[in-house]
DNA sequence: CTCCAGGGGGCCA
DNA sequence: TGGCCCCATGGA
């Protein structure tokens, strides 16, 4: 994918805004340590994979109720999740909203992974086209696969949410941001900051604080 | 009571 | 592509 030549001044003016702006926040915010990685790699990206996807447009807070809940009853398993039947998986999810949606999603992404990846999601890390490949799942789009990658999978995926968007359009007073496709926010978030896995999962988890304490 | 969270899919022009 | 509507709970 190339740069448009008409944004590519501005791009090196808005990434030294952007990069100020990080490391105002980085400064009061301090580390975040978003889905610290305890268990071994396989266990921790697919329950950051049910995480992402729990998450869609709901409250954090409301999504540790369901984990807690599919936790208790053993499903933060792939194959446990096909095994459990809809109304149990339905009950788990019910907090987190959309519960519905959510249960078939669920239901998706441990389809893909036991029929796909052997069982293992974390056979994705070995895959350059990892990205694409969870994109082709039901249920999840660029910010979710992206939230994968990079906390889950530990790949350096920039992830871009609309909070992402508004630090840019205040920033840069362009309103082209909040309309710009994700993979042109993505393209430019990446290249502005330096690739780095721990940094960008900082740099997207300090958006999200910046985000919430806004008006 | 209203508003909206760490989105994504379907549909339609 | 781009705009709209739908999905749904829970906390402020």
């Amino acid at each position: 994918m190339k740069t448009q030549m008409s944004h590519l001044s501005t791009w090196i003016n808005d990434g030294d805004l952007f990069r100020e702006k990080i490391r105002e926040l980085d400064k009061e915010y301090g580390p975040q340590n978003w889905w610290p990685r305890i268990l071994d790699i396989e266990d921790h990206a697919f329950e950051v994979a049910l995480g992402a996807i729990l998450t869609q447009n709901t409250a954090w807070q409301n999504v540790e109720k369901a984990l807690a809940r599919l936790a208790d009853k053993k499903l933060v398993d792939p194959f446990a999740i096909l095994k459990s039947n809809i109304r149990t998986l339905e009950r788990c999810v019910h907090p987190s909203g959309y519960y519905k949606q959510k249960t078939k999603k669920l239901c998706g992404l441990s389809k893909f992974v036991v029929d796909e990846c052997g069982g293992h999601i974390s056979e994705l890390k070995k895959d350059k086209r990892a990205r694409d490949r969870l994109l082709s799942i039901w249920g999840v789009g660029p910010e979710t696969a992206d939230t994968i990658l990079l906390y889950g999978l530990e790949l350096p995926n920039f992830v871009i949410d609309t909070y992402t968007r508004r630090l840019l359009v205040l920033l840069t007073g362009s309103e082209s941001w909040k309309n710009c496709s994700y993979d042109e926010a993505q393209e430019f978030c990446s290249l502005a900051i330096p690739k780095s896995v721990k940094s960008w999962q900082q740099v997207h988890a300090l958006i999200v604080a910046w985000g919430k304490v806004q008006k």
